[in-house]
DNA sequence: CAATAGTCGACTAACTCAATCGACTTAGTG
DNA sequence: CACTAAGTCGATTGAGTTAGTCGACTATTG
């Protein structure tokens, strides 16, 4: 039930730039150094952001990458499907890519994975990048004075 | 978020286990055919199962694997584990794996990752073998008039 | 002791993941 | 207009994982 690491950075990469959200473009090279990574990996996964709709991006000196909708409106699920593909554990239960399976009506598990699937999908499409950003913001702020 | 094929065919031969529960042993070969594994991978995966305190055998003819509790004593987290590792999309939000990242204070994505990790747990924690053999008779027996 | 069935370790082909690279295009600056 | 900074794009790669196979071995039963 692992996450990918391209599915983790693209989260990351989508929190930066929402903390960013109404400044100027953000450089592939500044996301990559505050959220540690990878240059030449995240210039593919914004590269991929973009092409989904997530992001818009500017050429050039004073360049970068911007949301293309404000944070409110996109949420993790969205952000993963695109990195990952569909959240549910197994293709009988998925909502996006549905596969038949030849035990379906027979299936114990079925429901148990559909369980689980819906319940990912239910926690990560209520999580929008607005208010990860706000509690971002809030632990960074609570943390000066404290460890 | 996939859940691996090895962790399904576990769950489904626990499953078929579970169907005969209180029988002889099951054969690898009539586990193998009930829930449609490759005999030789199955063989693989009933032997860590059985490592790992689920299962028994009897070797020789009219050998076999069986529980070596009863249904309602085990729950589908716990074979997942053994099969997969641990169920947190992430390391830093597992229970039985955790590990250590950097930005974990100021993380605003960490609370989210637990949250998906908590439900996963939740759900596959309450499924006991028992209930889903019970669903699976139900199933069965409820499609002899239907489809 | 022959047949059956689980045990064990090694092996492999295919695939995915995480990343890297180089050449190209576009935009702004002096 | 040349230079430079930045995003674009496709290809490639190395490591690791997955899904599965194989063959020799051991234990049990009739």
């Amino acid at each position: 039930m692992r996450l990918s690491t391209k599915g983790e950075y693209a989260s990351r990469a989508m929190l930066e730039l929402s903390l960013h959200h109404e400044e100027k473009p953000l450089h592939i090279r500044d996301i990559s150094k505050a959220q540690d990574i990878p240059q030449r990996f995240l210039e593919q996964i914004l590269l991929q952001l973009k092409r989904a709709g997530y992001l818009r991006s500017r050429k050039g000196p004073d360049g970068g990458y911007y949301l293309s909708r404000p944070p409110a409106e996109i949420n993790v699920a969205e952000v993963i499907r695109v990195m990952d593909g569909p959240l549910a554990p197994i293709d009988c239960v998925s909502v996006t890519a549905h596969e038949v399976c030849p035990h379906e009506s027979s299936c114990g598990l079925r429901g148990l994975w559909k369980e689980v699937r819906d319940a990912v999908a239910q926690i990560m499409e209520k999580a929008t990048f607005e208010e990860l950003a706000e509690r971002t913001r809030a632990a960074r702020s609570g943390r000066r004075r404290g460890s």
